[in-house]
DNA sequence: CTGCATCCACTTTGATACTG
DNA sequence: CAGTATCAAAGTGGATGCAG
């Protein structure tokens, strides 16, 4: 393994060099998993749904070696390794909403099989996050989905969101029901939400706010 | 050929199914070359330097059947198959600069046997170009590199660029002067452009605009 | 000449099993 | 938990063939 001949395409160029970086069959997953929060290679390959394990271990290695992925070693109480995004990981983050983006308008309907994953649903929230609809915003909303808790908040037109409950103090509560075996992915959540299929706790009026400033993706 | 098995990550999600679509090896790079113009075959070959004439057809046949590429029949004098973007192709554009900003941050210095192709430094062009620093400013250049010629044309705080003479009659007309064998990156285009490098025909104080409006990318 | 299709060596992926 | 080992199947890269 001396050599480090990764394939390359031969352009001095941006977009062939993100490719040579992360154009990686499941590579922009990882990344993906990653900006929800880090992970164990456990919790990734359970989280990634398919992955083959020596894929994973490939894919971590060469991410590490880029410098998008930092391998950690868990502090205190949980001791084992925790794979994180570096700032250069991290930067990642505009243009892969763009292509969730671009993506989202091609997604048909569900096949048989496909699944939703929390750390999807995060990264589309954020990918159909308006910030010129949410200019003078200031809310935190509580998603339940299922078993499934997702925050959103917003200020200063700015958005932090994540898994599991807010940070602070929710103005309002959304529990969403599906219906039994539906898929929880962001399009039927916000359906779900239009459609009133949901119970509310708090500031009734600020569903519509999120309505407002979480896009549904148009396209087929 | 019967099944249309195509391989999958099997998750419901934007960034998963745009992957499905455009996340093959070299895809992305035929959209890059068709952004600039729809082109034949043959052009796609030379101008992509060193994809295997199987893969392209692949790709091609792929990317027809996603809705990203069109395949028509030229019209009048030269007959014979040109490939186009469909809207859904071009609207592509976003996320495939956004990727390419991200990886022109990562760029090193280039790596020998590394080329650029007109089509790079069209769409690196776009991708640096500041719509916020243009506001308010009109302008039409036109850059000549070599045999290569390379228009931006500025109205309204919006960006048409391409290849070939600008549509209009160009405000300043830049003649790089790189070093025998340099590499006629964007990078080092723009650093010509700063050292004075250049040989301007024009309204000579829209170099300095031209500059302001067209970044480098911060990075390594 | 353009626009591919075919063939083949090589590499990567996916699935499963196994270990410190 | 955090991977490595193994192997079949699929995909890629390079060369060449060939019809319109």
């Amino acid at each position: 393994m001396g050599s480090v001949k990764r394939r390359d395409f031969g352009q001095y160029c941006g977009l062939a060099r993100a490719l040579e970086l992360v154009g990686e069959r499941w590579a922009l997953l990882i990344v993906r998993n990653l900006l929800v929060r880090p992970r164990r290679y456990t919790e990734l390959q359970t989280g990634l749904a398919g992955i083959p394990t020596n894929v994973l271990a490939t894919r971590l290695k060469e991410l590490e070696q880029a410098g998008i992925v930092e391998r950690q070693v868990a502090p205190a109480p949980a001791r084992g390794v925790v794979y994180a995004l570096t700032p250069v990981g991290q930067s990642l983050e505009p243009a892969l909403l763009s292509l969730a983006r671009w993506g989202a308008t091609q997604l048909g309907d569900p096949q048989p099989g496909d699944v939703v994953t929390p750390e999807g649903a995060v990264l589309n929230l954020r990918a159909q996050f308006q910030s010129s609809q949410a200019a003078g915003t200031t809310a935190a909303w509580e998603i339940h989905v299922r078993d499934v808790v997702v925050h959103a908040v917003v200020a200063d037109g700015a958005l932090t969101t994540g898994l599991g409950p807010a940070p602070v103090e929710p103005d309002l509560t959304i529990t969403v029901a599906l219906a039994d075996g539906e898929l929880a992915s962001y399009r039927a959540i916000i359906s779900a939400m239009r459609d009133g299929l949901v119970e509310l706790k708090g500031r009734r009026k600020l569903l519509d706010t999120f309505l407002r400033v979480f896009t549904v993706p148009r396209g087929a």
